[in-house]
DNA sequence: TAATTTATGACAGACACTGACAAGTGACAA
DNA sequence: TTGTCACTTGTCAGTGTCTGTCATAAATTA
């Protein structure tokens, strides 16, 4: 339960370093503009072994928030099942963001900053989008279990599409620097958040009552 | 006004060759397994040509979903601007349906084998998911502006990407085919746009009456 | 028919990514 | 400590996407 042994302690490093290397170039050139022979130059290491870290170059730019998904779907599964699927679904988000707030502030400065490379490059946008959308399956058959219901049942399909165009706008970056980043984009998330509260018909997530 | 010219009808049938063979390619051998090289000499071009007609592999099997989404652009401008925002959306919609129930059969079986390919697909499905996005600018602007509302009004990104939610559930691939294939999606669209109706507030994508 | 666009093909090259093999390095037991 | 084993890395060769360039052929216009 000690150390995790040296080689795989190396891994994390390189495969850190990477990102970082990744990250720093992109923001000066932009993405398309900066080749994986140059992020691996940056690390001294050979282009060979950025591709046993990363599966693309898209990859790199896309591990952080891929990460952050990650932690959302485990919220989700953590979340108390009596809850109606919407809430557990905004608090599974809310989650993320709080894990941001409480962690150490590279990390969290880190996710920002590929967030923002995202948003304005649009090659990288696309792929963010397709994971969130390999996740909504998963989101759905999650979703579905706890009601019970089929995994192509539509209800479920809609509140996970809808929740996620929720964290897409709620997530979009916001321009603030350091600690008040991460505040800006709490508080945008929860404005965006109110609104789909204050839109919605209460009990709108679960089946309607054949009253 | 009477005929495009010679050299442009060439161009059109060029194009049109070149989707319908990389369609039936795609369909074959999927779509990461079949070359440029191929696309083009069943076509009997060069590769060269291929990308003097598209700009990515990508691209021309985008080419068909990508035209009905201008042609929902353009719908939405065409909208009443009294019409609450929402409504011209999903207005936008049911015309892009209508037009393929109404055009030519093989036009719309086209677009629906595309569709189909590209649901299967993940690298397509984020192909095709960021030029919705990007689409997304241009709708939020338009709502925007019938509305009198800053670019980045929050409630127009909001309704925006709702609606965007309800276009991607609600173009979800139906195992169908022929015409009964486009019943069955207009049958699912309506589906999905009564369970928004449903499940939303009267007046929700209006700025909220400080009354 | 001659002059001017415009589409195309042929070629060379950059870059992302992969398979295979050899060499270096940490893990672990004798 | 040493030797073996597993794992990581670098090198090299190759495929496929996509781009720039230039010469040729075809269509348009005069």
């Amino acid at each position: 339960m000690g150390q995790p042994g040296l080689r795989e302690r190396k891994k994390q490093k390189t495969r850190l370093a990477l990102v970082d290397a990744a990250l720093d170039l992109f923001a000066e050139q932009g993405y398309e503009a900066t080749t994986v022979d140059q992020i691996a130059a940056a690390v001294d290491v050979s282009p060979r072994t950025f591709f046993r870290y990363f599966a693309t170059k898209e990859d790199v730019a896309l591990s952080l928030p891929h990460h952050g998904q990650e932690v959302m779907i485990a919220e989700l599964a953590a979340r108390p099942a009596e809850e109606p699927p919407f809430t557990a679904l905004t608090q599974a988000m809310r989650a993320l963001v709080t894990m941001l707030k409480e962690g150490d502030l590279t990390d969290s400065a880190r996710f920002l900053k590929a967030r923002e490379l995202i948003e304005n490059t649009p090659a990288l946008l696309g792929g963010s989008v397709r994971r969130m959308m390999e996740n909504e399956q998963r989101l759905v058959a999650e979703i579905a279990r706890r009601e019970g219901a089929d995994r192509d049942d539509l209800l479920a399909h809609f509140v996970v599409a809808l929740s996620m165009a929720v964290a897409r706008v709620g997530f979009e970056f916001c321009h603030a620097e350091g600690e008040q980043a991460i505040d800006s984009l709490t508080n945008r998330l929860e404005a965006t958040l109110a609104l789909a509260e204050r839109s919605l018909r209460p009990g709108w997530d679960r089946p309607a009552d054949p009253a």
